[in-house]
DNA sequence: CGGCATCCTTAGGGATACTG
DNA sequence: CAGTATCCCTAAGGATGCCG
């Protein structure tokens, strides 16, 4: 092979953030699983409170699925028919970094003129919940600067 | 007004995700920004690596400046005529734990066939980075169920 | 080298209407 | 209530070419 044909035709497919972005990159999909940690599970709830359209509603409901970060299950009150709910797997539970990450960071940098909207507190002592990079040893890791990427054995060459 | 026309028609102005993800949300800027995280600063570099066209990083770029995230700095290595590099800000910079978030998540949900490609590490000791959610009062909080998101003051009504 | 301008194409997404 | 199905339309994105 040419080295030149060397190209990242598609840089996604070995990089675990474009990984991740193909399943919660999407613009309704990241706002979709918040609300599943508000406890929101139900089609009709997501809607209006999203107010999104249903066709892309159930789209994105479909991949979450799919991708195993959602699953959908019967339930039935007594003396209602059954409902199909959406509740997070332990896959999609462990998204929440990343929903915390980027609400903390909205928070701090794009105040909301209106004040907080939401407030992630922790269930047993109600603190608000932080976020701390550190490394295996346990040094904490107070910035970007404090820490490196390095590509690892999977990377392409060249740079 | 009629409180059946206090509907979201922008839920996006007033949830601190979707201010963020007005930011950092598309498809190419959060691959823009791992690659300043990996030290990459030129234009040139950032359009080799990711494959992207042109205009697009041009408007990326031009996208993260406006809103502060990257600030652009001109350098000049003697001999050579000055560049714009492209560099994080503080704001910026405070974006890593999104990064580190969605790159872990990656790394175990979805795991590249051809091993891992990137690994984040402490600087000092060389040690990888992990990500942890504690409260104010330092308990550590190890899944979404020990957590739990209240809409605070500024929220919407209903739901 | 670091862009902006242009064109073109498609996919994403909103609105609406319909169904089990 | 929980979706499908359709239509339309915009904006995102790729390719290419030009300019300081």
């Amino acid at each position: 092979m040419d080295p030149v044909h060397d190209r990242l035709t598609d840089d996604t497919s070995n990089c675990p953030i474009a990984l991740t972005l193909e399943v919660v990159g999407e613009k309704w999909t990241l706002l979709i699983l918040r609300e599943t940690l508000y406890g929101v599970a139900r089609f009709d709830d997501f809607q209006r409170i999203l107010g999104c359209a249903s066709n892309l509603l159930a789209a994105r409901l479909a991949l979450l699925v799919e991708h195993g970060v959602l699953s959908v299950e019967q339930y039935q009150e007594p003396g209602q028919r059954p409902r199909p709910q959406y509740v997070l797997t332990e896959k999609g539970a462990a998204l929440m970094p990343v929903i915390t990450a980027l609400q903390l960071w909205g928070d701090r940098y794009r105040p909301d003129p209106k004040g907080q909207v939401a407030v992630v507190k922790h269930r047993d002592c109600g603190a608000e919940v932080q976020l701390s990079l550190h490394c295996a040893k346990g040094h904490e890791i107070h910035g970007a600067a404090e820490a490196e990427i390095t590509r690892g054995p999977g990377a392409r060459r060249k740079a």
